[in-house]
This record gives C-alpha cells, structure tokens and sequence, in this order.
DNA sequence: AAGCGCTTCAAACGATCGTTTGATGACGCT
DNA sequence: AGCGTCATCAAACGATCGTTTGAAGCGCTT
C-alpha cells in the first residue's frame, strides 16, 4: 500500500493514539475502503492484532478516528473565531468564510476531517448521520441565521437556504476540487498565504448576492 | 456487493457494450477500487474473463467508460446549449449554470460522468488528465471568457479567475455534497422540476458577485 | 464439410485483506 | 513467590478479488 515506512520508533505511547494518528492519516488518504489495516499497523508501529483489540474492528477505528479528528479540529478552530461580541453580519460572515477554508485547507490534524468529509460526502458510511448532526447542521445554522440577517425581514426561507448553499459551495469547491485545480490550474490553487485574498473574494461575493436576492433582481 | 441481479436477458447485444452500461453504473456507485469486476460481469451478464478479452484489465474498461460516458453526456447537453447567436453575456452565464446542473444532477448516462468526475477529483486516477484536458478546461474557459465580459475590461485575471470558481463552486455544491444534502436537509435536494428555480438563483446570485468584483467593493 | 479466427465460458490461480488464534511478557495484588 | 489481568506479538485462517487458463461455441470462407 504506502511504500515502506521506516517503521517509527516504538516509543511508550499509547498504541491507542498511534493507531488514532495513523488511521487519520491512512483514511484521510485512501479512504475507509482502499485503507488497509496492514498499512495503519505498520505506520503506527503496532501489532496487526492491535486493532481487534482496542476498537473491535476497522470500522471501530474509523468511528474513532472521525471523533478524535472531530475534537481536533474544534479544538483548534472553535465555533466563536475570535470575532469581537458586536460584530456586525458583514464581519461574522467574513469570519465564518475564513475560518471554514481554514478548517478545509490547513494541514494537521484537521485536515483529515476535510478529507474524510469529502470521502463521506460521496461514499457514504454510518459516520455519515454523525457528522451531520454534530458538525454539519450546527454550523450551517450558524451560517443561515447571519445569511438572514444579510438578507433582511422580506427574504424567503428558500432565499436564505440557497443563498448560505451558494457560500458553502464556494468554500468547499477548494477542497473537493483540490487535486483538479492542483493538476490544470496550478497557480490559482489557495496557498496559506492567499487564504486571507480568497476569503474576502467569498466574503464580497456573497455579500453581493446575497443583496440581490434580497430584492428578487433580475435573471 | 450488489443484490443478486436477476441476471438481465441475454440479449445478442454486443457485450462491450454490456460491459461498459454495467461499469459505468458500477464505477459510479462504488468507485474503481471498490467496483468489483465479477459485479459489472455479473449486471452485464457475460463472463467474468471478457473484461480481460475486450478492455485488457479493470483499469482499461475504467477509461473506456469514462470516454463512453464523456461522449454520452456531451451528445445530450452539446456545449452549444441552443442559445440564440446573438444572446447576451447574462444568457449566456444562465444557459452555462443550466446545462451544467442538467449535467451533473440529471438521471441516465451523463449522471456517470459526473459522479465518476466527483470521485476522481478526490481519489485521482490517471484518468484524470484526461478529463480535465477533454472537458474541465473547455468548459471553464468558456464560463471565462462570460465572467470576464460582465466584470468588465478593468477586472483582473484574478478576479476573473475566482468569480468563475465561485459559479462552479456552487454548482458542484449540489454533486459533491448530494448524500449529504439528501440526509440532513432532504427538502433542499433539488429535483429535475426545482432545477430550473436552482439555476435562476445561482445565475442572479453570481451576476451581483461578479459586478461586486468590477467595482472592488467592501468586504 | 472442413478449417480458421473471433468470442465466450467455467474453473482455478495467486495475491491481498480483515480477522482470529494462542502464546508470551509486563505489571499489580494477595 | 504465586496468580490473574492486561497488552502485545507472530502466525495463520477464511474470504474476496483481479487475472489467467484452456477448452468449447459460433460464424465465415474455401
């Protein structure tokens, strides 16, 4: 599967959260299916059996990979981002766009939630109903009631449903599409630096579209 | 893997045919790793060594389906979407953001495509450079050169550039993020009757993000 | 009818994977 | 010291998959 990796060296750790790291990084990569229990083992330095023993089987450990990168990545991006207590729709909005580019695209541990949601998105597991009710739907919540704020009093729900879809669209196509902008479009792919540009590029052009839905415009 | 298939009549129709209707809906459920050949030979009917005869090995009727159903998609949305010759810069944004919804969300053969498409841009395959040389490329250099027309000769390449990401970004939203969608928000799924109503949104939504962009604006 | 490609077939091979087994220490308690 | 529990280990088992094999069926020309 991997090439041979030179087996890191056995310290004390816990083979629990060897295997946690291991399997994030190995599923994130392949994905849950082509992931091989063989190449977790081998990565994290532990016994085959280990496995069987600590999470009952390789579906056992992808569930505990999922929320050991869930918490990871809570953890370091919080819900509240650091934005001042009255701050207006316009910078929430901003600092929802960045923040969840920055959960998508940033490296660590968190990146492996990006990858295993991406995978989850289109090959669906049991893991599914659980990102959605812990992860997903709190923040799209969050992201509608700031859409209809924006929006104002007379905008529809549907408005408001599409418009938030149209935000999370353009955050997510860096990521789903990040191996085809990598391959044909490789100077327009979000470095860490550009992150900051492309959020106010969102940020401006929900902003915008948002305000037009809000009067029906044309088209 | 699939529910035994009651084994479609033997027709006399030609089994290259058979194999590549059978892998197209295989490759597209499960993905290439995950599709097993003795799972489109037994849908197809045919044996499980005429996978071998005809498409040397999996990885051959892999890109022979992504080159039958790239050619199936293309002679049912041709690129000219029937657009009057002369039709303005918003037609045309709104007849691109259409047929590329009918694409990728409509049911029968081009659906493979875009499902397929969804899965290579997470999980590449060599296929993939050809994908985006045959289709990606074409398709987004012509949104392109729509965007950069409505944004005006003073919009950047830049800006240009990520205006049109934004677009296809929120229609892939709707590919990508389907299971998900279907799950936790099932009345925003859109049907082939709403799809219309999805197409009008996105079109108004973009045309404000991009003459946001014309002017710089706030953020 | 005989011979010859082209195509299809059942069956098996070799490799890989998830999982299980039984033994082996490591450590704490009586 | 003796015992039991927890954790780890090498090795193998059973299942599945992609691929291969060699023969048989079919249509066509001569």
């Amino acid at each position: 599967m991997t090439l041979p990796t030179p087996q890191p060296p056995a310290t004390d750790a816990d083979t629990r959260v060897r295997l946690l790291d291991a399997g994030g990084a190995v599923f994130a990569e392949h994905g849950f299916r082509a992931a091989t229990v063989r190449d977790i083992c081998s990565r994290a330095g532990v016994n085959g059996a280990a496995v069987h023993y600590h999470f009952r089987d390789k579906a056992g450990l992808y569930r505990a990979v999922i929320e050991h990168a869930f918490h990871a990545a809570l953890d370091r991006y919080p819900p509240d981002l650091g934005l001042a207590a009255g701050a207006s729709a316009e910078e929430r909005l901003h600092a929802f766009v960045r923040s969840f580019l920055l959960r998508l695209l940033s490296d660590g541990v968190p990146a492996w939630l990006g990858k295993i949601m991406a995978r989850e998105m289109i090959e669906p597991t049991d893991a599914l109903e659980h990102i959605i009710a812990h992860s997903a739907r709190p923040l799209f919540e969050r992201l509608t009631a700031i859409v209809r704020e924006l929006a104002g009093p007379d905008a529809s729900v549907e408005h408001v449903m599409r418009a938030s879809q149209s935000v999370v669209g353009q955050c997510l196509f860096y990521r789903h599409c990040r191996e085809m902008i990598r391959r044909g479009w490789p100077e327009s792919e979000p470095t860490v630096e550009g992150l900051d540009e492309l959020a106010r590029h969102i940020t401006r052009f929900s902003l915008a579209g948002i305000r037009a839905t809000r009067v029906g415009g044309r088209a």
